[in-house]
DNA sequence: TGATTTTCATACCGTCTCGCATAAAATAGG
DNA sequence: CCTATTTTATGCGAGACGGTATGAAAATCA
């Protein structure tokens, strides 16, 4: 029995694409253009998959940005699991965490990309959805994150006394979308880091 | 010669709205929805402007957007005025502006609009053509305004002894960037607020 | 091989979109 | 009062949009 759970038993035609791959390619285009700017056949030919195979495989439009940007926080995980990990110190979490962040908020060459959460979703098409839960979700997730490490920073003496943990975390978190808006605008890199460095240094001295 | 300079002699019939009253709803409408998403039929509708009287106007959509853009910065640099006015400290301006910030971003009841700069053009329509060129613009003078009134703190010894005048200031603008990307997803006034007094407090001391 | 199941590919439908052409309405000058 | 000028108002048309029907194609099972 080499089979895979996962793998019941494939019936009728297999498909021609990846799903997840197809996926990544529409989570690309959406933060390219955003929701209302891109069309089915944007999608279409950037997934290279036909609009009928597109349809049936993620639903329509709005189903397949939301799962899109499901996978998008999903590898955002991922990829900030590194700067969270234990033996780190706070300084070293928040230089980590800003560094990947420019990162991937610099993607997309000559038209960064932002973050998805603040400058796609967040942006666009809120109104009452799920989207925009999912966008809430997100922004305290983040806030959520940075106050447990600063509350664990302050349990070690790793701040200075007297500084207040949860105003420093939320300023900490909200480090993020500044780097959000100016990549998406342009910024170079340089400009990014040098905004991170000053944050980490007014929030997690070296002196302490 | 009672006539004024501005009124040269209108010849035909003449216009049966204002043109910046209208400009304004259309600032509103584009700010709920975005570029993409709005549709000439709802800029008419909100600007009780028929779609010809409108193109001739204003022209196209893109030169209509950028018009409403325009008019919204012109009266951010109004309503910040205030807050840095010469007398005020370094604290009291930036009490001020982070307030005045929260009162623009929550407009529009259950649906805050944020910041254009932020939220409307910065994440639509970049691509490289005078939109891009405004955001960009834009950043830039915010960064600059909170420059010249951080070197001014410095100089008069409102600040800690060391402290990165530079450093501060950026951070300092880019607090307006996290509060409109929260406050578009629909946090609270209090909740800004209280983002805003820490800031306040890390980045201008009371002890200073 | 033949039946069944699932996906792919072509093509289509009704709707909305932007931008404009055309003609009526309203004012100023003569 | 008549002409010139500018703005309204109605409406159109070419195209793009989202979404779907209809068969052909490709696989498994018997």
């Amino acid at each position: 029995m080499v089979q895979k759970e996962s793998t019941p038993k494939p019936r009728g035609r297999p498909r021609a694409f990846e799903p997840d791959a197809a996926l990544a390619r529409a989570l690309d285009v959406f933060r390219d253009s955003g929701f209302s700017a891109t069309s089915l056949d944007d999608l279409s030919a950037a997934m290279g998959i036909n609009r009928p195979s597109l349809y049936g495989a993620f639903g329509d439009k709005r189903a397949l940005f939301l799962k899109a940007y499901e996978r998008y926080r999903a590898r955002m995980l991922e990829v900030f699991a590194d700067a969270f990990s234990a033996e780190k110190s706070l300084r070293q979490t928040l230089e980590r965490a800003y560094e990947i962040a420019i990162e991937v908020y610099s993607e997309g060459g000559d038209n960064p990309r932002g973050c998805f959460t603040v400058m796609t979703a967040g942006s666009e098409a809120l109104g009452e959805g799920p989207i925009l839960e999912a966008v809430r979700s997100a922004l305290a997730n983040t806030d959520m994150v940075m106050l447990r490490r600063f509350e664990r920073a302050a349990a070690e003496g790793d701040l200075p006394a007297g500084a207040d943990v949860a105003a420093r975390a939320k300023i900490a978190a909200s480090i993020f979308h500044t780097l959000a808006v100016r990549a998406r605008a342009g910024a170079p890199r340089s400009e990014l880091a040098m905004i991170a460095a000053s944050a980490v240094d007014l929030l997690a001295p070296s002196s302490a």
